[in-house]
DNA sequence: CAGCATCCAATTAGATACTG
DNA sequence: CAGTATCTAATTGGATGCTG
């Protein structure tokens, strides 16, 4: 069982509580970068390398942080293989494959309704720029 | 349709490239605030008060600018009536609704695998914490 | 009640240089 | 190749005071 301060959770755990640990998880899945290299590493083990190339715009300064935040709450495995140069492979565990579902739909969607979203950002500045000032 | 400098996106988004507009609405999505208000939304409509109380922990800044993306980017709507004092009701769109429950799968997953996350990561401190300095 | 404005502390993220 | 360490810039977030 997992403990925090002493107490164990095995049932009734909110989210909606900032004290309760379901909450911290929660923290960590809803993360832009977590929700793309979890949804990378569903094809399969990738190493340091072929991550940072997947997912533009990452740092490898913020791909490592991401990678060992994974690695500690059991999402994700690191193997390294003692060579020269060396390999480090990356793969989901069973935890991890058993949430990577539910961030790929995540994603998946964002893609699907860029559009609709993008259409009420645009209608939602030009009200907000043609509205009167709210008060002077 | 929605554009960005000019583009369209038709198809093909790909929240993979940094450049994709998808990139920023899973940035909206994948955020603590914006899952637990969608899915406190999804049992209707809330006013901004009763938002605050079942967001444990949350600021009025931070439920103010998350309801303000929200609403831009046409996830939720805004209801003000001009009573004294004044009520605001928030309610989830059409498209938003669309989200919730796929929002609502990764907070229902965080909640109950707190344990085996929890275990691993005590697991990962207990060896990182025996282990030998990794080079002195 | 439902905010907005402001100031400040803390956290996060990027850039750069270096190592087994 | 796969990192660590460090410094700095930017963003986030909290606290407080005020308003229609």
């Amino acid at each position: 069982m997992g403990t925090i301060d002493g107490l164990r959770f095995y049932g009734g755990a909110d989210a909606y509580l900032a004290a309760c640990p379901s909450r911290q998880i929660l923290d960590l899945l809803a993360n832009k970068w977590t929700m793309l290299v979890m949804g990378a590493l569903g094809g399969g083990p990738l190493r340091f390398g072929e991550l940072r190339r997947r997912l533009d715009g990452i740092t490898q300064k913020m791909l490592t942080q991401t990678l060992r935040n994974l690695e500690r709450d059991g999402l994700i495995s690191r193997t390294v293989y003692p060579t020269i140069p060396p390999r480090v492979d990356y793969a989901a565990t069973d935890l991890g494959h058993s949430v990577i579902e539910l961030l790929k739909a995540v994603r998946v969607w964002s893609e699907k309704h860029i559009n609709d979203v993008l259409d009420a950002r645009d209608a939602y500045d030009e009200r907000a720029a043609r509205e009167p000032q709210p008060l002077a």
